[in-house]
Formats: structure tokens, C-alpha cells, sequence
DNA sequence: TTGAAAGCGCTAACAC
DNA sequence: GTGTTAGCGCTTTCAA
């Protein structure tokens, strides 16, 4: 900054201002400033502007997996608009460790961001303490909290689980299975899901349950293997923790020549791209993560703004996407 | 740092070399420095270490999305090295195109980083001249080249092209057809492919060109329809620039009930997760992804420990993985 | 509209 | 083994 000051014959402050604040400067200074910038190929340190400002214009962001498309899409959506705002991301993953988690949390803060992303809603008591104490604005997303650190964006897992044996009831489906991935709000989905369905109808749910990991379309198909072949499930609804399992349970059942739905319904969970397009075209549940991660960055947003505001909790939804699997 | 120190009775700078090095203080005082840390609850502030040190820990990422599992998971594997050397990755979505990219490199360079990385190797003039001038080790990955900004760590997406080519041919198939999504080096592996299966058979290949976007299975689908109802395509082979593609060609084969691959053979690109699992088992082009990603972390790596190296391109190859659909 | 001075919280070099 | 000093490249405040 000093060296395009020089060249363009004014102080090194004046150079700050014309690039923070160009209506503070002269037009003409404002000319000779960007003609020697172009000059010199100057780029600003946004190191030192951070260190100077406290502001460092970076949210970081902690998610389970990135390549996992529920969590990328909502990075997606939450990454946009706040590129638009000047912000960049810093995305860390975290497995489903909270001990990893909280190591996370400490390098993060460690870059003073001005914002936080957290996945979830369950975290140490020392990571929700450490948080706090930063006074960084954090937003939890992909669940609600009656209790959040300071705001959270997203639905029940449990309502979702209701809502779906609901309408498993309501279908009349004689049989239901849950095939579930390791992770806890899928988890909450399943036990809820079982709970209200079995409170409905007093038959027993049978459950395939894979560690944490991505869901694969390969797992879905074993676990409709595992249903017939081993648990003696002749026929009914299987609730899948995702579609990746809901696309596996119906390649599986055209490969064995099984009616769906008449013999295996298939409900699934994520809507995602492909869902609409399987054979049958998939029943699931519809969350749109994209608009989730454009609400979450808003939330954080607003309290950039007036940081008066208290905790707040948004409850984006959910919905079931009827289509000719279930 | 100078609270902590005061409270163990010792200077800023001890503090900050117990963090730094800690061999370099006496047991005793690392104690009290460490009980210290532990009471006040101190996270230190990376921004100014990195101001101070110039060296930042941070490597960014240019990438064309981060919801495309192929560009995720190169990340994952990426980001999984580096975290393990203390570093973090920033990562910024830039789509397709050139203008963005050069946009956000400015952004990331103003970060100060360690280490960049970019996606493909064609970038403007200006945005490579801004990336050699900055110093910054630069990884180029998912193509190669001979003459990278810096190193480079990918494979040959033309080479793709004609393997696949000649393995159609050698497979006898009576037409060939290619599905493309808008992406400059799947239109590569497009153009090779169609050169050399036309030199040679003679015979013309059917084309469906889809924009930039990432390419779903519904997209695939439609592009079955497509050549079948439109283009008169009757029977033969399918290269699809994505394995999303061509599941939704197996979908919509078996869907009319087409034999696979007797009527329509199908290969896909990517070998992603569920290809050894559809119905029936997809061919289809190999990229260890996730090595890949690794592979550009220790390059990046070998380079901040000497920096003398010069221009190096990694090719890694691929593979093409016979199952059932051709 | 512009500049001078101070300082953000660390690390690097050197002294003791 | 520990402390002192001098910045890193900006922004902020205050003065002109």
C-alpha cells in the first residue's frame, strides 16, 4: 500500500481508503491510486486488514462430510449468498466425532471468523462454552433446538419420523422396515419413526442399521437382501435414512422382479435430484437444503447487523413428496 | 498471550514459544503457562500469527462445484492430508466460468495462503500471470499438462476419449452415441472419443450435449429417449461423461425394457460409488479420486519444505472397468 | 479530502 | 531458558 501511495503521490492511508471507501477520496486520487495499483499488480493483504479491523470477512463452517450431497448442497446454498455479501467459507469435516468436533472448533477460532457454521445441534459442553465465549455469531443447522448456542435453522427429525409412519399407517402397509445410516438425526428419524408406528398398528418394525458413513445404493440393496432372504420380511414399507438406500431397496426389487409398491414400498429421505426420475419415481421426504443454507446465511447475516438480537430458532419444514413408491 | 503470561509469571513471547515449540521452555514454566491457558480459556489468534510469520496455514480451493461428487470427493482427500499437517482449506465455487475464477483467485490471494489449488488448467492469461507473480505454491488437478503454473496432478481426458473408443469398436458395436455434460474436459473426452471411433469404423456418432450443470440421472434418461424417439438411434453403445448420466440410461433401458447390453450398451465416467451396484453392473472409466486429491496434498507439501523444485506434472492415471452394461 | 500516529496480536532476531 | 525490540500490513482515530 505504501509503494502505491508513492506512485500515485499520495499517503499510504489514502490508498486503504480509496479501496474501503472510494466516495472518501478525491476522483482524480481515486485515479492515479487505481492506475498504480493496475501498475503494480497489488494485492491487498486481507490478513493485516483482519488483524487490523477484527473483522476478517471469513465464516467457517463444520460439517460431518462434504461429499456427502445433503451437507454439500447446503454449503452450496449457504456459500452463495454469503460470497455475495463478501464473505468467504472455511469448511472443516468432522466425521461424526464429537471429539474431532471440538478440536475443529478451536483451530477455527483460532482464525477469528466472523461467523460460525455448525452441523447439528449436539455438541460438548466444552465446545458450546468455547463457542459462547468468542461471542462469534454461530448458527447449528439441519435441526432445531429449543436451546440453541445462538440461532439455529432447520426441522424436526423426530416430526419427520412421526409423519412418515403416519402415513405408512394411513397406507395400510401390513409389514414396515427401517434401513438407517449411522448417524443421529437419521437415527431420530428411525426411533420415531418405529415409535408412532408401532403405536398405530402394535406390530414390531424390523430395522437394518449401518455404521456412520455415506449411504450407498449398494448398502440399500443388501438391506433388502438382509430383509427377504434373512428377517423373513415378505412384504411391506421400508422408511430409508436416504435416498441413495430408497434407490438401492428399488434397483433391488426390479432385480429380483418385485411389484412396487404392491410388495416392497419404498419411502426415502433427502429428495434429491434423482429421485423424482428412479423406476418407480420415489416417495420421499422433501427438505430443501439449498433454500436452509440461503436462510442460515441470512440468520447470520442479520446479527452481523444488530447484534441485540436473542437466540432464535427458524423451522424450514419438511414435506413427503408422494410419488409411485409408497 | 501477555494476559496468560502475566498469570504465569512470565513474558508474551515465553507464551508464545511454549505454543510454538514447547521443548524450547522449562517444564515448569510450560505448566504454569498451560494452567494459565486453561483458566482464561485463551484461543490464539491465527491472524496475527499469520501476519507476523507469513505463513498463513490456510490452502484455498478453486473448485467448479462442490454438490459434483467428483469435485467433493478430490477434496475430501485433498483436505484429509493437509488437515493432518495443520492446515486448513478455504474453498470457493466458481462454476464454469473463466471471468468467476479470476475473480476469486484475487479474493484468495488477498488471504495470504500457503498453497492453492485449482481445478483444470486452463485459466486467463491474467489470472495465471497474478498466480506466478503472488509466489504462492499453486497444485493444478483433474487434467494434466506440460507446462503447469506450477505442478500439476491429474490425467489425460483426450486419452480417456480414445480408450474407450477403441474398446467400443473392439466390442463390435454397430452405432455409438455420446451424452455430455457442459464441462470442458468431459466435451474433451467427448471429442477424442468421437475422433477415433470415427477414424476407426467410418460411421458417424450420435451426440447429446447437455449446458454446464452437474449431469443427472434424469438428464440421462431423457437422452435415451432422446436418441431413441428422435434421433433414430436403434441400437448400440452410449458414452456418458458421468456415471449419473448413464444410470439414468440404465434406468430408462430397463424402464422400456431394452436388453442391456445387448440393444444398448452404456458406459459411464467416474466409477463412482453405486456403478458396481446397478442393475445391471455399470461400465465404466476409473479415477481413484480420493488418491488423486492426496496425491496434489503432498505435492503441495513437497513443495513447502523445498521450495527449488520445479514445474512437475503427476499423471495418475485411469482405468476402465468392465462390468455388465458394455 | 488527506495525513500522522497508534495499535491489532503475534513471530523473528538478537541479547542476556 | 527467557526477555527485549522491532516489525508484519493494514484500519482507526484524530487533526489539519
Amino acid at each position: 500500500m505504501t509503494t502505491v501511495g508513492r506512485m500515485a503521490g499520495v499517503s499510504q492511508v489514502t490508498v486503504s481508503r480509496a479501496l474501503s471507501d472510494p466516495d472518501k477520496v478525491s476522483p482524480d486520487t481515486l485515479r492515479r491510486i487505481r492506475e498504480a495499483i493496475e501498475a503494480t499488480g497489488y494485492v491487498p493483504n486481507a490478513v493485516a486488514g483482519a488483524l487490523a479491523s477484527r473483522r476478517s470477512r471469513l465464516i467457517t463452517a463444520l460439517v460431518p462430510s462434504i461429499t456427502n450431497i445433503v451437507y454439500s448442497s447446503l454449503l452450496h446454498g449457504f456459500a452463495e449468498i454469503m460470497r455475495q455479501h463478501g464473505y468467504q467459507i472455511m469448511t472443516s469435516e468432522i466425521g461424526f466425532d464429537p471429539a474431532r468436533e471440538q478440536e475443529t472448533i478451536i483451530a477455527h477460532l483460532s482464525r477469528r471468523p466472523d461467523g460460525i457454521l455448525l452441523t447439528g445441534i449436539h455438541h460438548t459442553p466444552e465446545a458450546r462454552r468455547m463457542l459462547i465465549g468468542s461471542g462469534i455469531p454461530v448458527v447449528e443447522i439441519w435441526d432445531i433446538s429449543e436451546t440453541p448456542i445462538d440461532c439455529c435453522v432447520g426441522f424436526s427429525h423426530a416430526e419427520v419420523g412421526r409423519q412418515v409412519a403416519e402415513f405408512a399407517v394411513g397406507a395400510g402397509y401390513a409389514q414396515a422396515a427401517t434401513v438407517t445410516a449411522g448417524d443421529i438425526r437419521a437415527q431420530r428419524r428411525r426411533d420415531s419413526f418405529i415409535d408412532r408406528y408401532q403405536a398405530l398398528t402394535g406390530s414390531k418394525v424390523t430395522r437394518i442399521d449401518y455404521p456412520a458413513g455415506t449411504a450407498t445404493l449398494g448398502q440399500g440393496r443388501d438391506a433388502l437382501a438382509a430383509l427377504i432372504d434373512r428377517q423373513g420380511f415378505a412384504a411391506g414399507v421400508v422408511f430409508c435414512s436416504s435416498d441413495q438406500f430408497a434407490h438401492g431397496i428399488l434397483t433391488e426389487a426390479t432385480t429380483r422382479g418385485l411389484d412396487v409398491p404392491g410388495r416392497i414400498a419404498v419411502i426415502g429421505f433427502g429428495d434429491q435430484v434423482f429421485a423424482a426420475r428412479t423406476h418407480p419415481a420415489m416417495t420421499t421426504i422433501r427438505v430443501d437444503r439449498d433454500a436452509l443454507g440461503k436462510e442460515a446465511a441470512n440468520a447470520l447475516l442479520q446479527r452481523f447487523r444488530d447484534d441485540a438480537v436473542g437466540p432464535a430458532s427458524i423451522d424450514v419444514g419438511f414435506s413427503l413428496i408422494r410419488r409411485e413408491s409408497a
